[in-house]
RNA sequence: GGAGAGGUGGCAGAGCUGGUUGAAUGUACCUGACUCGAAAUCAGGCAUACGGUAACCCCGUAUCGGGGGUUCGAAUCCCCCCCUCUCCGCCA
């Protein structure tokens, strides 16, 4: 959510910073609701304050036996407009409130502008892109080579879009995700949690999944009494849970900055994307991910961001995965965020560079909406900054593996800081089962 | 699933026969006095959001789990819901 004041006081400027990423604010509409609101809020506000005193006033008139029929008569005339008032009011505001909460984030100001990923800004590549003698085959041959990968049964469980592991490749998922925690809790600073992967709506609004991208989320209804139902959503990232911790919060200075990791599965509906990356396990329904969250001071947080980058970064250095670090465009960022870095692994089967982690400053745009706040050096509270990445995407990075591992007789090497999480197995071939 | 208790300010805990209570009191915290310093003691301060405003001053509104209702007026009364705790049953 966009801070209001910016909308009042400049709402050309800030027009101008969304219009870079594509989006159209409705300035009329904004000015409109904003003049309606005023008026009904200080004229509701005013007879409030009217009743009161009476009100008041009724209650000392009583205690000293006094008649009250003039005051009484008095308030009467303020019940009706009052009452109407108080209805149109919070209507008003709930427009505001639907119209700012579809305003994306404004981008920071050095965000290249464009509105494809073609004008994303490559920052650097490391590592270098292996070559092979023989013809390389994609991660789903490679996978079912070995017979651990098995996209037939996972479609008679559940449909398309879902993968099912077994052996070796189960327990290779199961190690670069255990790595990548170890890692980042033992190396790098971060706090391991433990998170639910069923959340409620209050809190896919405050990450900014909600309301505008309902349709890309797995809602699952709960029964409650007397007929109502109570929703609850399946996370599409670990972000939603583990963000949302500081919602309603106002923590200490102290305690900033917070960094936590988590490792869980991720929904995603994948409404929209019908088509794209249909073979294998790159676009799933669920997929497990290792998710970096910080909430950070506002003046920490773009030196955070860099760091954080850096944390997801090293997983990629230590599994000797060649890949690149690119700086998202305006227009191909994600609605919460003020600037991305997005990270592309090499994927030799696709000779090209795959999105493995995306990391973002949110600056305070879900802070804003999640009432996370800290007290500053004044003692007053403000709102902090949040920020998260994927450190790294567990399916893709095994995909990365799988591919840039293979050799000619269609077995995998496993990288020597896994070997640790797979009972010291050095290379996955093929199980007659 | 059955039975009971309860949800009030950072914490603890009054109020709940409706009225000047945004809310007693204690504690924590901040400031000042006393002290060489500390403790103790004394005095004062100490919620958040929104609006009027450019404004951390000032004024107003809202907030005592959530929603609705009764009333001139509700933390206090009524209805619905949610949550927590205790005991029993069941259970990964």
């Amino acid at each position: 959510m966009l801070d209001i004041q910016a909308l009042r006081n400049d709402i050309d400027g800030v027009a101008a910073r969304l219009a870079a990423r594509g989006f159209t604010l409705d300035k009329a509409r904004f000015q409109e609701l904003e003049a309606e609101r005023k008026v009904i809020q200080t004229r509701t506000q005013e007879l409030q304050a009217k009743r009161n005193a009476s009100a008041k006033q009724i209650g000392m008139a009583k205690a000293k036996g006094l008649d009250t029929t003039d005051i009484m008569a008095e308030v009467a005339q303020v019940g009706d407009e009052l009452k109407q008032l108080e209805v149109k009011l919070p209507l008003v505001l709930q427009e505001m409130d639907a119209f700012l909460s579809v305003i994306p984030n404004m981008p920071h100001s050095s965000v290249p502008v464009g509105l494809s990923e073609a004008a994303n800004a490559e920052m650097r590549r490391v590592g270098d892109v292996p070559t092979f003698d023989f013809d390389v085959k994609d991660h789903v041959s490679l996978g079912e080579g070995i017979g651990g990968l098995d996209f037939d049964t996972a479609i008679k469980l559940s449909g398309a879009r879902f993968s099912l592991l077994k052996g070796g490749l189960a327990r290779l998922h199961r190690a670069l995700a255990q790595f990548m925690v170890d890692t980042h809790a033992d190396q790098h600073g971060y706090t391991e949690t433990y998170v639910p992967y069923l959340v409620n709506a209050a809190s896919m609004r405050g990450t900014g999944q909600l309301p505008k991208f309902e349709e890309d989320l797995f809602r699952v209804p709960r029964q409650m009494g007397e007929g109502g139902v109570q929703n609850f959503y399946l996370i599409p990232t670990a972000e939603v849970p583990v963000t949302n911790m500081v919602r309603d919060e106002i923590v200490p200075l102290e305690s900033l900055p917070m960094k936590f990791v988590a490792h869980t599965p991720c929904f995603r509906s994948e409404a929209g994307s019908a088509g794209r990356d249909t073979r294998g396990m790159i676009r799933q329904h669920q997929f497990d991910k290792v998710e970096l969250v910080q909430m950070v001071h506002p003046d920490e947080s773009y030196a955070a961001l860099e760091g954080l980058l850096g944390h997801a970064e090293v997983i990629l250095q230590k599994l000797n995965l060649p890949y690149r670090v690119m700086k998202l465009c305006s227009g191909d960022m994600g609605f919460s965020a003020a600037l991305t870095y997005d990270i592309e692994v090499w994927l030799p089967a696709q000779n090209t560079y795959r999105e493995i982690s995306s990391c973002s400053n949110f600056e305070a745009f879900q802070a804003r909406r999640m009432q996370a706040r800290f007290r500053n050096a004044n003692g007053k509270p403000e709102l902090l900054h949040t920020l998260n990445g994927s450190a790294l995407a567990v399916g893709r990075t095994l995909v990365a593996v799988l591919e840039n591992y293979q050799q000619a007789d269609g077995s995998i090497v496993i990288p020597e800081v896994l070997r640790p999480y797979m009972g010291g197995l050095e290379k996955l071939t093929k199980v007659v089962a």
